[in-house]
DNA sequence: ATGCCATGGGACGACGGTCGACGCACACAC
DNA sequence: GTGTGTGCGTCGACCGTCGTCCCATGGCAT
C-alpha cells in the first residue's frame, strides 16, 4: 500500500478529528470508534494510528476544539454592555446554552478521563485557566486591588457551582430540574452569592 | 453443567455486586467486564446474565449501592449538635469527604449514562431526592412556612454547587485546586451563598 | 530504474451478549 | 434407604465488534 497523498498529513489529521467530533456530538463518547471514523473518512482504521497515539488522544485533540468553542463563546457574551452583575450573569447563561446545544461534546470534557498515570497536557490546563480567566474579569469590580486570592476562589466557586447545575441538570439527576429551571438555579446561584459576598468598598 | 447450589441466588447477586463495586472501586468503570466479574467469583460470564439483564443493569445496582453509602453518610452527620449553618456545612464537607475517599465509585454516579431511550428507574430518583432530603431539613430554618418553592431551589442550588466543586476538583479541572482547596471553595460557596441569602424573617 | 519509507489492510486478543447442551440436585416412588 | 426421572442452573463456544499493532506494499524522490 503506496502513499495515497491525497490528503497531506494535516488535512488528515482534521479530517479525522472532523468526523470524531460528529460522531461524538452525534451518538455520544459511547459511540466513537477507530473503525467508524475510518469508515467516514475512507481509510483504514490503521491510519488513525498514524495520525494519533490513540484513540484517547484523538478524542483530546476534540476537547481542545471543544475547549476553543466554548471560549469564543463566552468572548462573545462579553461585548455587550451592562454592569459587572450582569456580565456574570450573561457568561453564566452564555456556559448554560452552550451545554444545552451541544450536549453530547460538553459532557465529553468530563466523562473522558485520562488513561491512568497521564496527566492533562499542560495546553489543556492553559485553556481551563483562559476560560477561567473570563469569569474573573468580569468578577473583577467586586474586589479591591490586592485581593486577587479572593477574586480567585469567588471565580472558581461561581464556576464551579454553575457547572455543578448544568451537569446534574443534563445528566437529569437534580430531581424536578427542567431546561428551563435550569437557568432559574444559575440566577438565584449567582444572585445569591453575588449579594453574600462582602461589599467591594 | 449441573445445578452447583453452592449459592443461592441471592447470595449470587451479592457477590457479583461485591466484584463489579470492587473492580469499579479500583480500576473505573472502564476496568468493568462481564469477564472480569467472572473470573473473580469462579463462575462463568454466562452466569452473570441469568442474574442481571446486561451489564449496564448491573452497573445500575452498584449505583444503588453507592447512593445508599452516600445517604447514610449525610445522615450520619446530622446527629450532630450545631446551629443550622454550622449542619449545613458539614453536609457540605462529608460529601467531599465521600467523594475524596471513593472518587471513582462516586464518579461512576455521573459517568454511566443509560443506554439511549431509558430514563432512570423511579427507585433511583427517590434515592436522589432521600438526599436532597437531608439538604432541605438543614436548610429548613432559613426559610419561613410557605416558602418551600424558595427552599426546595436553594437546596438544589447548593447541592448542586458542592457538586460542582468536587467534580472539577477530582476531575482536576478547575486548574490549581489541591485536595485542601476544594474545602475552602465549598466554605467560601456555603458561607457566602447563605450570607446572601434573604433574612428569614 | 531504483530503493526508501509512509501507508493502510488485516491479524490479534479481548470485549458484550446469546444460547443450546449438559448434568447435578432434588422430588418422588417404592 | 435406594433408585430414578427430570427441571433448571450453568457453562463455554459462538458472533460481531472493539483498540491496537505489524509489515507487505507500492507511490514518490532521487
Amino acid at each position: 500500500m503506496g502513499r495515497r497523498s491525497t490528503h497531506t498529513p494535516q488535512q488528515l489529521r482534521e479530517l479525522i478529528l472532523d468526523a470524531a467530533q460528529d460522531i461524538i456530538n452525534v451518538h455520544g463518547l459511547a459511540g466513537l470508534s477507530a473503525r467508524e471514523i475510518a469508515r467516514r473518512i475512507g481509510y483504514s482504521p490503521g491510519t488513525i494510528y498514524n495520525m494519533f497515539d490513540n484513540l484517547d488522544d484523538v478524542v483530546l485533540h476534540v476537547e481542545a476544539r471543544v475547549l476553543d468553542a466554548l471560549d469564543k463563546r463566552l468572548s462573545d457574551t462579553l461585548q455587550g454592555e451592562g454592569g459587572a452583575d450582569a456580565r456574570v450573569v450573561r457568561i453564566a447563561h452564555a456556559y448554560l446554552a452552550f451545554t444545552q446545544e451541544k450536549p453530547r461534546l460538553w459532557n465529553l470534557l468530563f466523562e473522558h478521563h485520562m488513561p491512568a498515570g497521564s496527566d492533562l497536557p499542560a495546553w489543556y490546563q492553559q485553556k481551563l485557566e483562559g476560560l477561567m480567566g473570563h469569569v474573573e474579569r468580569a468578577l473583577a469590580p467586586h474586589f479591591p486591588a490586592g485581593r486577587e486570592a479572593d477574586l480567585q476562589r469567588a471565580s472558581r466557586v461561581l464556576w464551579a457551582g454553575v457547572h455543578g447545575i448544568t451537569s446534574l441538570s443534563t445528566a437529569d439527576k437534580l430531581s424536578v430540574v427542567t431546561t428551563e429551571t435550569a437557568g432559574r438555579l444559575i440566577d438565584d446561584l449567582v444572585g445569591t452569592y453575588l449579594a453574600g459576598l462582602p461589599s467591594p468598598t
